[in-house]
DNA sequence: CTCAGCTCCTGCGGGC
DNA sequence: TGCCCGCAGGAGCTGA
């Protein structure tokens, strides 16, 4: 599912096409996802215009004109896919001319310009809620999710301070949204790789040098991520529905038996369970 | 507070 | 071919 790379590609994928754009009519196709959508939610988006669609760590957010932000989580396999814009139709495809509903489109904007914005999401582990936009922050779901890992409030030092005296390992610490917003399995997974860190390190016994190398290695590898247009496992895609091309840069994830990447490493790849989701380490150079 | 385990849900691939 | 099992990019909740 969608790390914050992924969310990033789709809000990028999006935002040209529903920026400063009006919401003719929201169809909901079904009365929740992972919880019930809030009361009058067809009726609070339609006729609003998108303002700026911004995202934190994993969610979506849609700010409207009427003092609303709608939020959208896409949990593990949420999807969504622009059709009948400008420059997403393939020649001899016209607005009137939408490719079917498939069986998990659950939300459909409707756009007033003609393009049409697709939720889809088999599992059901997404979520959208609708609040005021000055109420924000203290949305039960955004209001104790650490810093953006790409901005400025996430450094050695404030690492040094979330990690200080935990004995969980540094996996699961940095799959702790509360810690650093935005990570998964996945982006973990590589950036500990990347920083020659061991999932099963205790987070609170990561020297100081090592810690600044975690910092600079998340970071890295969030970038390299978003300039890929994140990785497309399964089904995963970008709103045009192209690809991501992260996953053949992979060094680690999914790569269980396979040569270490690292240079004269004659590591192999192993896979454990943490807490009950894999993780993906070399033995040999993340220590 | 911290932590591990369970839970929600559907789909897919592998083994028999 | 068909069935069963394990596994999947999240994260809130529970109980120790």
């Amino acid at each position: 599912m969608p790390e914050l790379p992924e969310v990033e590609t789709v809000r990028r994928g999006l935002a040209p096409s529903l920026e400063g754009q009006v919401i003719a009519r929201a169809e909901l196709r079904r009365p929740d996802l992972r919880w019930p959508f809030p009361p009058g939610m067809a009726d609070r988006l339609t006729g609003a215009r998108i303002l700026q669609l911004r995202r934190r760590s994993k969610y979506l957010l849609a700010d409207l004109d009427r003092a609303e932000t709608l939020i959208v989580h896409l949990g593990m396999s949420g999807r969504m896919l622009l059709s009948g814009a400008a420059g997403v139709l393939r020649p001899g495809q016209f607005h009137h001319d939408l490719p079917a509903l498939q069986v998990h489109d659950h939300v459909i904007l409707h756009m007033a310009s003609g393009a049409r914005v697709i939720f889809n999401d088999p599992r059901r582990f997404g979520a959208m809620d609708l609040t005021p936009t000055a109420d924000l922050a203290q949305h039960w779901l955004l209001a104790r999710i650490g810093p953006e890992p790409l901005g400025n409030d996430f450094h050695a030092a404030y690492l040094a301070r979330q990690l200080a005296g935990r004995r969980s390992s540094i996996k699961a610490a940095l799959l702790d949204q509360r810690i650093v917003a935005g990570l998964g399995n996945i982006y973990v997974c590589e950036a500990l790789f990347r920083a020659g860190i061991s999932p099963l390190r205790a987070a609170g016994r990561i020297g100081g040098a090592r810690r600044e190398r975690l910092v600079g290695a998340i970071r890295a590898t969030l970038i390299d991520a978003i300039e890929a247009g994140g990785s497309s496992l399964r089904d995963y895609r970008q709103a045009d529905g192209e690809l991501g091309y992260f996953q053949h840069t992979f060094g680690v994830y999914g790569r269980e038996g396979a040569p270490c990447m690292t240079p004269d490493c004659a590591g192999r790849v192993r896979r454990i369970v943490q807490s009950g989701r894999s993780s993906f380490y070399c033995p040999r150079c993340q220590r």
